[in-house]
DNA sequence: AACTATTTATAAAG
DNA sequence: TCTTTATAAATAGTT
């Protein structure tokens, strides 16, 4: 709102975007915080950084009591979900190494979970320059993989089709044989009982049969 | 903020009050929505109107996962909102989704696991094509996600070295200076003592000091 | 962190 | 409620 006006996305330079932020959340909760006094309104903010640092704002009572007061408002039952993902899950052992490839797969995994805390912000998100190479040195990899991956599932479905097809084909051909024989036999009825100005077709269009 | 200055108290004119609170919502959830875009911050926002009307707000995920988030972060016990499990993806989604909506967060874990046992496992994890081009795209906008991450430490990094560099250059500056001084001083005490062929440099390369 | 040129939000009016 | 309009507020870029 000054000096140029602003698109809505991301803001690349590091240093803007915080000192954006910095501004932009000042202003938020003050805004909500004078709707809430003019307006006699209830309001509850939650900011959380890209880092994953809390900023909040309840007008009248605590954070606490909003939830439950929007619980009940939209009948939100309480379940049990905690998002309890402490590391070291089973993996499928492998049938090779049995040690070794236990140890890489818990690497993996751990940094994994390094990276969707850094993406869904949750926390200490924070990774260092040596840790992101090596994330997106492992991602192109998976990626990779799951293209061949892809293309192998891709193909055999290409060919499994292909096969289909040709069976219908078969099957057409036969079935069009069959109809042809039928039809002549009808004619062959029809001549020998009456005289009659129906015209069989002697051939059907194949399109009929494929299906 | 215009056609005059308004105080900060309830607003008395209960028409009034109403029309502020209609434009001041609309403004505060959009507030809340740019910070959230620009800045990559995860915001919620809820607004009980003076009627106990809800509004409200949740810029990535659900207001379900915020509460669990929030709870998480203010070491609030065993908080949880929801946690049904339907199948179904959302690739960090512009917003507010209706309710039923799942854990993000736990489904890309369990997504990521199945191709860590895919990639690892050898045949037995096998995916179909469904969930293989899932995971490509979900891996592409890890990928992404992770070289801005890069390119944002880096551009810090270079920030930081220029100022580095522009310190180290005043501080070289500075001591070429001196030391001109200093040869200038000698070459004088030289003169004034005794005859000597002996010529001082009056200037040094300034690279010896480029360390 | 302070400044200021602009953009944005909005109070009042229609 | 919508639109308009004059003005207050917020803030992007800059220092």
């Amino acid at each position: 709102m000054a000096r140029g006006k602003i698109q809505l996305k991301r803001i690349e330079n590091p240093v803007h975007r915080q000192v954006t932020f910095c501004k932009r959340r000042t202003g938020l909760l003050k805004k909500a915080k004078e709707l809430s006094v003019l307006c006699d309104a209830e309001i509850g903010v939650v900011i959380f950084s890209p880092q994953g640092k809390l900023f909040e704002l309840a007008t009248k009572g605590t954070m606490e009591g909003m939830i439950d007061k929007y619980m009940k408002c939209t009948g939100g039952g309480r379940g049990s979900s905690s998002a309890t993902f402490t590391a070291q899950e089973q993996l499928q052992p492998p049938n090779l190494d049995p040690k070794d490839e236990i140890n890489v797969l818990k690497q993996e995994i751990e940094m994994l979970q390094k990276g969707i805390r850094y993406m869904f912000g949750g926390g200490d998100g924070a990774m260092n320059l040596e840790e992101l190479l090596l994330l997106e040195k492992h991602l192109e990899y998976w990626i990779s993989q799951i293209r061949t991956a892809k293309m192998d599932v891709m193909l055999q479905e290409i060919q499994s089709l292909r096969n289909k097809e040709g069976a219908l084909k078969n099957t057409n051909k036969y079935l069009l044989e069959k109809i042809e024989e039928n039809n002549n036999s009808i004619l062959d009825a029809n001549f020998a009982t009456m005289e009659t100005n129906y015209s069989y077709p002697l051939t059907m269009p194949s399109e009929i049969f494929q299906f």
